[in-house]
DNA sequence: ATTTTATCTAACAATTTTGTTAACGCAAAA
DNA sequence: TTTTGCGTTAACAAAATTGTTAGATAAAAT
């Protein structure tokens, strides 16, 4: 017998769980074609987890904290001069979203559908982002006095970030059938994607 | 008795039912809340559409063709100089997505959740799009030619107009209880992003 | 006056989806 | 060897959701 490849089969559901929720929705998804993409059957997936929302809990948990983490970075690392610190914050920015192409809008669905049940989730960006908005703010300012760059309101540019950023990944297999031959090498497309992203908030920001 | 105010319930169940699957999408809509919505039992529902089904594809033949157009909208009037045109499309565009700010998260989940079912729409919109793709990107090659604007690749400025617009919307919701001082009046938020959309993108392919 | 049409209700049937249970095999521990 | 616990299966139960039907009422059209 082989020792290695033991991927537990409660692992294997999980995974297959976030596949089909990420594609699907919560009420899309079905604990059968979960099971089945895990193969096993669905009786199995109701041991280890009870039930389809605990399963989906699961899943939740485990991106709560990237989700947050990911905006925040957008706002690039406060210990740069703010316009390097913006350059910065887009690249990382995107880069993440990449990381996690369908989480933002398995996520966005999720919260417009059920708002009640995220409510901790906003109080912390809530907190987190009026704090950093605040000291951003003052440093764009200080800049826009300085020559630096344009005088801007951070939640506005924040606002074009991640349109900028995340709006691509959520039509991207719609994108690909309209515009086949720009986007057919996936890699390729994602570069240049990124850098026209960050091109267009560097001209945003800069002092004309 | 009043003459007036005699809106058919037919008419009704539909309406309700356009919200509900906006807002839930296919499989989160429930036939008996679209009529408790409507106000009527869930067999009126039945009687008048038959399906759940039919009852959707109503509400997707109404957009299908609003989305096109919507689309296209965002690449302006072709009688116009290539500058002033994208210019006006952006701003034409802004509003056009402004007047249905659900349509688009609701049609891109459901291209996501059964792409099969839209391949006449990619076929409509591939070949408007390749021709118009072609000459648009002539006259900004012609126009950066002479000095007037940045050379750029027309389906990446596309792409960035559409996540500018678009994107917005699709957050507005979640947006507003993180950033809410800011958007607490939406009408006057909305004018101030669709400013800021048209600068961006001006500054874009402004010549540097 | 009669027919037609739109509206409505209540009960129920069918289907889909979720969740449970009992029983079985097997491997490792006692 | 016996026991214990995990993984497994198949069948079943429960709940939610969709869809149907028979019949009743009232207004509008003929």
């Amino acid at each position: 017998m082989i020792e290695q490849e033991k991927i537990s089969k409660e692992q294997l559901i999980l995974e297959a769980a976030e596949q089909e929720f990420f594609i699907k929705g919560y009420d899309g998804a079905r604990t059968t074609s979960i099971a089945q993409r895990a193969g096993v059957t669905h009786a199995m997936l109701h041991y280890y987890y009870r039930t389809k929302e605990q399963l989906f809990e699961r899943i939740i948990e485990k991106y709560a904290k990237t989700i947050a983490e990911t905006m925040l970075a957008a706002m690039g690392n406060p210990t740069m001069p703010i316009v390097e610190r913006l350059k910065d914050g887009v690249s990382a920015h995107f880069d993440l979203v990449a990381t996690n192409p369908l989480l933002p809008r398995f996520f966005l669905n999720e919260i417009i559908a059920r708002p009640e049940r995220y409510n901790l989730l906003y109080d912390k960006m809530k907190s987190i982002a009026g704090v950093l908005f605040a000291s951003t703010q003052c440093e764009i300012d200080a800049a826009a006095e300085r020559g630096e760059m344009e005088r801007v309101d951070i939640r506005m540019l924040l606002m074009s970030i991640l349109s900028l950023n995340i709006f691509p990944f959520i039509v991207h297999d719609f994108a690909q059938l309209v515009m086949g031959d720009l986007m057919a090498n996936r890699e390729q497309f994602i570069q240049q994607r990124k850098a026209e992203n960050v091109e267009t908030i560097m001209r945003r920001i800069k002092k004309m």
